[in-house]
DNA sequence: TGATCAATTATACGAGCGAAGAATTGCACA
DNA sequence: TGTGCAATTCTTCGCTCGTATAATTGATCA
């Protein structure tokens, strides 16, 4: 398992002469790609590893580049992964915002559709929480990152507490931002259980809890919308009631 | 801000003469508390750092030795990693089961205290979630400490089933285990967002939010045990009923 | 009281890290 | 068709990491 020469880089098995390195094939690419890629790679890495594995050397090779090129587009790696975590909280909160403009103004119905789209992919994901894991201390020990944090953690909630608001129960204020607290901690146990024990719940089941739940707490009943949420029926009957 | 000498290390500033570096004075001290301290500091640092932060010289410096020892009480930095997690979780379930032996045997107010332990120190600590976030990766990839995790994971929640199932309702079984799940990810939410964000709420909050949204889903009242816990009464009234 | 030995500290090494800058390459435009 | 220049690769640097092992220290016991 030792490599044959002691520095010269292992040649790829083409037709360069032994002992004479070859040099990586020089591709061009558009800005946007590559940062995309590079976003990605990082992603990716922190997910599966943690941070300690998003070294500026697996970066690159899983974007398909090479290390200098990191420094080209960002000015640290550090930099390459703020901006890959923000990124993220971005497309986290875009995605519920396009789960509740696809349905009607039946404000029951439009909770549904938003806890609905909450448990299931591409927010359930496996990945997701891995990265949330990883980026968990870089973002409590930067100020820049934690604001980014909590105003897209208070995002949702709120958006959250609106749709309970606009189900026109008669709470006062205080009650309802208890309750935003409550069916807020629900979605983000069972998207945590969800997307770390993968395997262990089927495919609409979380929703359905999530629904029954969410109900329960507020005294609604938001299961009956069986046409909007096409994972439900699966598992619904085997339980009862 | 740069060394004087190149590679003697620094002396600290006591009678001896420059360019002579002190040796560390040697104090012996019981395996037990060698093995503890170096756990403790892992742990610390785990919590406020993440893995990375987690070095063979930064541990040693908070447990007040020197690196070399940890490989004397440790096969391997990663085996007092190991070690170290798996306190943490013997810990945390043992938590659990002195709550319950504190109260009596109703299982409406045995239920509430465990929901309230859960949602209070120690349990409910900044840097739980911290450690936890750490561990996650390590733990995925890691058969052994992955094995570890899923039992005491199921340990909590069949706990937590248990005492649901002691409620004496009518419900079926399925039914049962979906409303366990959805407890422990409501106390998982509450708990999560609890520790990361500490200081957004007050001290007995989310242990209401947390009685209060349980009880919703099962469908039982939780609130009638202020007397067992001494944090309700304080938060309980500004809501209004 | 002095020899022994485990506990502890100190030193050294090789590997991998992020960063910096020099060396190449292919595209755009004359 | 050639030339300038940005995009990309390559090389190197200083640093820190985990591990290995040698050197020291103080308690124990004959």
């Amino acid at each position: 398992m030792d490599k044959s020469s002691p520095s010269a880089p292992a040649p790829s098995q083409s037709d360069a002469a032994p002992g004479i390195p070859e040099r990586r094939r020089y591709i061009r690419d558009t800005e946007e790609n590559r940062r995309e890629a590079l976003i990605q790679a990082a992603q990716s890495l922190v997910a599966e590893g943690g941070m300690q594995a998003a070294t500026v050397r697996a970066i690159a090779a899983r974007a398909g580049v090479t290390p200098g090129l990191i420094r080209h587009y960002f000015n640290s790696k550090d930099e390459l992964l703020r901006t890959a975590y923000v990124a993220l909280m971005d497309g986290m909160t875009d995605t519920g915002e396009d789960a509740l403009s696809a349905v009607g103004t039946a404000p029951d119905e439009r909770l549904a559709a938003f806890i609905a789209a909450t448990l299931r992919p591409p927010v359930l994901d496996p990945r997701a929480a891995g990265l949330w894991a990883g980026y968990l201390h870089q973002v409590q020990s930067d100020p820049g990152l934690l604001a980014r944090h909590e105003s897209s953690y208070l995002r949702f909630r709120d958006r959250l507490q609106q749709l309970i608001a606009d189900l026109g129960r008669d709470v006062p204020p205080a009650r309802l931002r208890s309750e935003a607290i409550a069916c807020n901690a629900t979605l983000d146990g069972l998207w945590l259980e969800g997307s770390i024990l993968t395997n262990h719940f089927a495919p609409g089941e979380l929703i359905v809890i999530g629904l029954r739940s969410v109900g329960a707490i507020l005294g609604v009943d938001l299961m009956g919308f069986d046409t909007f949420i096409p994972e439900i029926g699966i598992h619904q009957s085997q339980e009862g009631k």
